[in-house]
DNA sequence: ATTAATCTTGACCGTTCGGTCAGGTTTATT
DNA sequence: AATAAACCTGACCGAACGGTCAAGATTAAT
């Protein structure tokens, strides 16, 4: 708390009187991700078919990861520590966000439209990549000259990995 | 430094007398999960043709997942600070790691056994996937009924895993 | 049996932590 | 101009933190 005010410019006791507790701001953080989260999370109902829709997604996400790192590290850090303060959120609302997006990837599966997996694994695979290059962005730029990625690198891999996964669940040629 | 002389049933003051100071632990357990780290990097080298080359390799990272998630999780912890102790590890030991398996990758893309890539952007993917089942497990917990992964289901993941990437880059049909 | 080395421990220390509070200042309302 | 509401702040508090230390217990070496 005393680095938090320190760094808006603040008494400490000033930062108290707009949140009374280190948990409480804590949480507005959290709500503040969970509602960005889910913003992006809706890019994936915008088209029908399964290579425009997961493109859409997976390129939402990645470029969140690259203009909000913070946010998706501080999720992390909460998630690695069991999700103390957000189990409720996931159990019911990304829970719920989760399984109307899996009927629509068995729907894809159906027709045919990609391979046959469990649709549960496949947005596993999508939020490990996509937000790895915002959490482990240190690691990142330790095995890149200790640069961080450039706006070219970044695109070439936000392009990989969408090939790689529309390609690994059958979705393209 | 209170609470792991407590786990570990020992005063305080002793603890001390192992570790002088709660850095000096924490760069113990840091160096021992590198070490493991590395050990199931070395699967990577253990077969020729890039099939069966990564499918040991994510499988293996796949199990250190399964088999010691909270190795992982202080992994990751330490990376999403920053790397603050591990910064020359990663600069050295796992870039030189890296460059090596990104030669091999570059081998099998000139000779077509897998397409036209970028190799450490791969690796990223790997990673990401992998370590996600260990880093982010409270949240697939609260996504799978509050129920950890059963063995079948960590089974079908691993598969669906390695079916995705090695079909994504192009070396299964 | 004696000594030396190693290990164990309760009590203690200074610092930092999240949080409080009385009293001041500024802003809005009438 | 008077009053109330909102905002700001330095000083302070108890608890928890990492770490220390002197002294005791145990083990190994001679």
């Amino acid at each position: 708390m005393r680095k938090i005010a320190e760094e808006a410019g603040l008494p400490k006791a000033n930062l108290h009187y707009y949140f009374q507790t280190k948990e409480q701001l804590y949480r507005q953080v959290l709500d503040g991700i969970f509602k960005d989260w889910l913003a992006a999370a809706n890019t994936f109902d915008e088209c029908e078919e399964p290579v425009e829709a997961l493109r859409g997604y997976i390129e939402t996400k990645m470029d969140l990861s690259r203009k909000r790192p913070l946010e998706s590290r501080i999720w992390a850090e909460e998630i690695l520590r069991g999700a103390p303060l957000i189990q409720d959120q996931l159990e019911q609302t990304l829970a719920a966000w989760l399984d109307t997006r899996v009927k629509r990837i068995t729907d894809w599966i159906n027709t045919g439209t990609i391979q046959a997996l469990n649709p549960r694994i496949l947005m596993y695979m999508i939020w490990a990549v996509t937000q790895h290059f915002a959490d482990f962005e240190s690691q990142i730029r330790a095995l890149n000259q200790q640069q961080n990625l450039s706006d070219e690198q970044f695109a070439e891999a936000k392009k990989q990995v969408v090939q790689t996964i529309l390609k690994g669940i059958g979705a393209l040629d």
